[in-house]
DNA sequence: GTCTATACATAACGTCGCTACCTATCGGCA
DNA sequence: TGCCGATAGGTAGCGACGTTATGTATAGAC
């Protein structure tokens, strides 16, 4: 997967591993990897700040726990991060449908 | 369309338009906003200096000329061109399906 | 004891689309 | 005569954000 493809659709995604239930980061790293067929492998330095950047925005709420001897932050979904992820989820279909009718492949 | 998601697909849209034979910039983008439906209506700011780094990277070839006293310049693909823009293509294809299959839409 | 997996973090960097602005010609309209 | 909109091209500076590189720390395996 080239670099910045990703830009602008990578915390739909985080929004949308979240919406299953509370995960801590490293989590959400395996289970996109998974979720992709193993084609999104995030660096820890792309994943975090997002995360960051999502909590800042108020889409998601995190808290400390300790699982292990290690600590973990685990993130849930808010109302407002519900929202945003289905808004994401139908600008998403319309940026795809529309690159795909520009390029001329049909759509998916 | 929000901003930054065009990023890394934009190349691949220019390289799509101008697949249908010889067009200038400014044609280019009322081409792309045809064939968007309206959706992409391409700042100046950001397609020249994309066509700039098209033809620096050898995708595509310009030349100048003049129609009704305006100076235009013109671009063609180039066979490197013909070529980045299957695999432009082929890795939008793959990008959509892997998006589409995390964010839980059904791949359009 | 060293290595790998787990778990989080941040600084510096590069890419690239956008905003804002500039130059210039032509035709229409007042 | 003068202004405006469409046509046609250009660049400087900015900002967003994903990546690279690096650092900290614990647990378990070998």
């Amino acid at each position: 997967m080239k670099a910045e493809v990703l830009k602008g659709h990578l915390e739909g995604m985080l929004l949308a591993v979240l919406e299953s239930g509370e995960q801590h980061g490293y989590a959400i790293v395996e289970e996109l990897k998974s979720r992709s067929g193993g084609h999104i492998t995030l660096p820890t330095g792309t994943v975090y700040p997002a995360l960051h950047r999502l909590e800042t925005a108020g889409l998601i709420a995190g808290r400390w726990s300790v699982h292990g001897g290690r600590r973990r932050r685990s993130y849930t979904l808010t109302r407002a991060g519900n929202r945003a992820l289905s808004e994401q989820r139908s600008s998403w279909r319309e940026f795809a449908d529309v690159v795909s009718g520009v390029l001329g492949v049909e759509p998916a």
